[in-house]
DNA sequence: ACCAGTGCTGTTACACAGTAACAGTCCGAA
DNA sequence: TTCGGACTGTTACTGTGTAACAGCACTGGT
């Protein structure tokens, strides 16, 4: 059986630590792939990987425009379309907002749990999901070229959080 | 095995009854359920379900406005709003557009194949796949509320274009 | 008959999301 | 040196979606 590689980040937890090894990783995507990690598109990623929350690009912009006064929407959607192209931001289409990728060397999938309470979100890579789906597909004679799995609820913490408002 | 319920809809089909139909079982799931298809609502689904395609919200309110000139971005997106919570239209995030649903009735999930090609739409209702995430999702405790499967790629009837074409 | 409440639509005015098109800059290869 | 390509700046725009308030019709209670 398929077996999920991230989880939920607990709320507490060494976030300086995430943010490192997620841009050391993109450094070495990119190296490996001949891509250009530029300043301004490193800061972006560090941006985004402030938190586990899924970041609008408008929010992004502001941010940016404190440190560069020049900083306009191309700014921040053209680092957002390098950084997805080369795998390192996943796009949530449900919410127009962009998600740190945990494991941009892997196979790229686009499967997420988004809690509608606290607004984490965990990535998934499930393949037994991508198989079911293709199968599906391929009864249809659909060929598959892209999926987007994002699966609003409550993750384990707003559950038990839930439950305790009600008691 | 699960079974897909619905396919692509043939290029060439008697539309007319596609559309009548929809309307029908729209009146039916209203009343059924207490809830009021008013002539604005009952027109903006008319319109949706004047193609297999996903429609742009801006593209119904510009029709929309040919016959009512009051019509403003509000008319729209509350109509949109009412239908997708009656059950008899989907949002598809991926394209911010929004197709009618075949099953209003039956359970309510939200599975699409997307032709990035000739932009046609299908809609599947597999409880596998529902299944799937579900099982992955009780793995890190997540109680699954709501989701969202798009997939995109080539119909059946475009793969066949596209091979015409390189040959 | 009157009133209050509710549901639907009209209307104005925004906020947020994303892109086109052109202009500079920098850097490496021919 | 010059050319071309990749990156960023800049302006201006289109597209998507919502807040907030106003009116109006209907319904149910008094």
């Amino acid at each position: 059986m398929a077996t999920v590689l991230k989880s939920f980040a607990p709320p507490a937890h060494d976030h300086g630590r995430c943010i490192k090894t997620a841009l050391v990783k993109a450094e070495r995507a990119c190296t490996a792939s001949g891509k250009r990690l530029t300043p301004l598109r490193r800061r972006v990623l560090e941006l985004i990987w402030n938190s586990h929350l899924p970041v609008k690009a408008y929010e992004l912009l502001s941010q940016l425009a404190q440190e560069r006064a020049q900083a306009a929407p191309p700014t921040v959607y053209r680092a957002l379309e390098f950084l997805q192209d080369a795998g390192l931001v996943h796009r949530i289409a449900s919410l127009n907002a962009f998600v740190g990728c945990g494991e941009p060397l892997a196979g790229h999938v686009s499967q997420f749990l988004i809690c509608t309470r606290c607004g984490t979100v965990a990535e998934l890579a499930e393949p037994a999901l991508s198989a079911g789906i293709a199968a599906s597909a391929q009864r249809l004679g659909f060929k598959v070229a892209r999926e987007t799995i994002e699966v609003e609820g409550l993750c384990r913490d707003c559950q038990k959080a839930e439950r305790a408002l009600t008691r």
